[in-house]
DNA sequence: CTGAAAGCGCTAACAG
DNA sequence: CTGTTAGCGCTTTCAG
């Protein structure tokens, strides 16, 4: 009544169950005659092998993992009208990892933190995989710590929390810098503000350290703190651009947001008060998030190569895999500047 | 040296496995002075529950998973001009069967069918999940007839290949149809043509009746077969097109693509050739690929709920892990015409 | 090349 | 509320 398991196929075959395991796990043991009994009976029976009891006895199950914050965006409902633009950076590490896990022979376990106990979350992926990649801040770093003791983890596009975990992230700085000196530079901006997220990312950290760079280099007045910081969202984008225009004094001739999110908020916020991107204002963004090129006027912003991070965080769950004890590794992953509409550049539209 | 098991945590807790094993998976059933004392221990040591060990015990693993097909594009590196817009069918599925699955407790496998093996693929996921969806034409019928009769199986966007699944398809036949009247009524056009897929694609193919349900209604000739029958790719989509316009007589008014892939494709091969879309030509597809919107003109299609196929997926699933002999279920989910430039519609241009 | 036997780490009755 | 006791289905030596 319940499902087949060697057992049975053994029975049919008249094997034994270790015959069974053999023409799964490695087929060239077995004497060709036997293995096709083998197979007929498995396929007559409808066996399936138990991946629960491979993983236990084997230690090990074949399957890599990500775990993700829960970016549901609320009033991003399924609307036909919207919905696709909402590919985050998820989706593209998702595919990243899925591509390369399985050209590795694995499949890909995925899991968003619930709002609620993420700490339940990591043990639940933790205990299925023979690895896991963890987007930064999705996981408290205490389990994290607790969990990288048993199993490889690779951080992704954050810092390296913890040290001894292998860690990916990308060109912030330089990134923030090579944008900043286009606008300087090609376009002769120099009254610039800058909106940084909150304090705690240091990516948007490193950004703005990129952005103080490139204005050092060019003699542009440098403030030591971001003009606004803000939660990294379009809503607060917006406000952020609100409030740099009511600031008394001369307006800034560019934003740049420490992410695309916030810009995109601020292109709604500036076309609402009638002022004209990038003819008053231009804006930019960080990340290269797909909704960037569809808003009017096109996003220019630094693209980060999120696939490649995927792809990345694989090999290196897999090499850490076989040399547990090799020194941690820490990529950096290079980035680039797409100049679009917003900030002055003709857009080729499309 | 190696992780630390129930029994380690038992140990140093003072108490037996099985209570351990209930301080997890029913904490209300430890006397909390127990639990604190377990889960202390379990900190110390670094315990992670084995997934494994749970799933062969309880004989169910928490997980969902998704196959589909490998729609790795190999000339669609990760360059950073292209790369978002290649988001497809899977991507959108993955988000709607992750949020949905989330929220029922259930964690998501993936795995894309190789090109090399795909029955293994399969048998890889059935293995390690408690029910699975199925892009259609992703996994040979005969492995699924197998598997299906010992887990919950749902069949995504597809015929219904196995009569005994649960399957969910989206209305290919009126969202043609409805298109093509607006083709017919709003713009007038009256001479079309249709290019379908394979005869094997029963997608292409209702969508083809579909065509010909307006067509009639409206008195317009009514070709009996596709006027063309292509492989559903961009590169085939421009073949078509040429073809279509090399052929003797009158070039049709409007072409209608059973996929947006094909008609996004025949928009460059008509602007090789200087033909205007849509004022020579309109130009319609299927699908709502985000592509369809960045291409010029904007690509006017039936849109395809896939976030809500892949939500839907996980409800069936739930449903029939909760009432294995209920009768199969079959969905049928709308369709949304976007009706954009390639059609002579106006372009709301975002 | 094949069989026998010993677990892998956990859950699930069943007692207490 | 907690402990005992069987397995769950498969891999893996170790013999033969």
């Amino acid at each position: 009544m319940s499902a087949p398991t060697v057992y049975d196929v053994a029975d049919r075959a008249g094997v034994s169950i270790a015959t069974v395991s053999r023409v799964y796990r490695s087929p060239g043991s077995v004497r060709s005659e036997t293995r096709d009994r083998v197979l007929k009976a498995a396929r007559a029976l409808g066996y399936v092998p138990s991946g629960s009891a491979r993983g236990l006895a084997s230690r090990s199950t074949g399957v890599l993992g990500l775990c993700f914050p829960d970016y549901a965006d609320p009033d991003a409902e399924d609307s036909p009208a919207n919905g696709d633009e909402e590919m985050l950076y998820s989706d593209e590490i998702i595919r990243g990892m899925e591509r390369a896990a399985r050209r590795r022979g694995y499949a890909l376990l995925i899991a968003a933190s619930l709002a609620g106990g993420p700490e339940n979350l990591v043990a639940e992926v933790a205990g299925r995989v023979d690895g896991f990649a963890v987007l930064a801040r999705t996981v408290p770093t205490e389990s994290l710590e607790v969990i990288s003791r048993r199993l490889p983890v690779v951080m992704l596009a954050g810092p390296r929390e913890i040290d001894h975990l292998d860690h990916i992230e990308v060109a912030n700085h330089d990134g923030q810098r090579e944008l900043t000196r286009h606008l300087i530079g090609d376009h002769g901006y120099r009254r610039l503000a800058f909106v940084g997220g909150e304090a705690v990312s240091p990516d948007a950290e490193a950004r703005f350290r990129g952005f103080r760079q490139a204005c050092e280099e060019a003699g542009v007045e440098v403030p030591g703190q971001p003009d606004v910081r803000a939660e990294m969202t379009q809503a607060e984008g917006r406000r952020a651009a609100h409030a740099l225009l009511d600031r008394p004094g001369e307006p800034p001739r560019a934003i740049l947001f420490a992410n695309d999110q916030m810009a995109v908020g601020a292109l709604h916020a500036l076309e609402e008060r009638g002022t004209r991107v990038p003819d008053d204002i231009a804006v930019t963004g960080f990340d290269g998030i797909p909704l960037g090129r569809l808003v009017r006027p096109a996003l220019t912003t630094v693209r980060q190569p999120m696939r490649r991070l995927g792809e990345e965080a694989v090999e290196l769950l897999v090499q850490r895999l076989a040399a547990p004890k090799r020194e941690p590794v820490s990529l950096v992953l290079p980035v680039t500047v797409m100049r679009r509409a917003s900030c002055g550049c003709p857009d080729p539209q499309l």
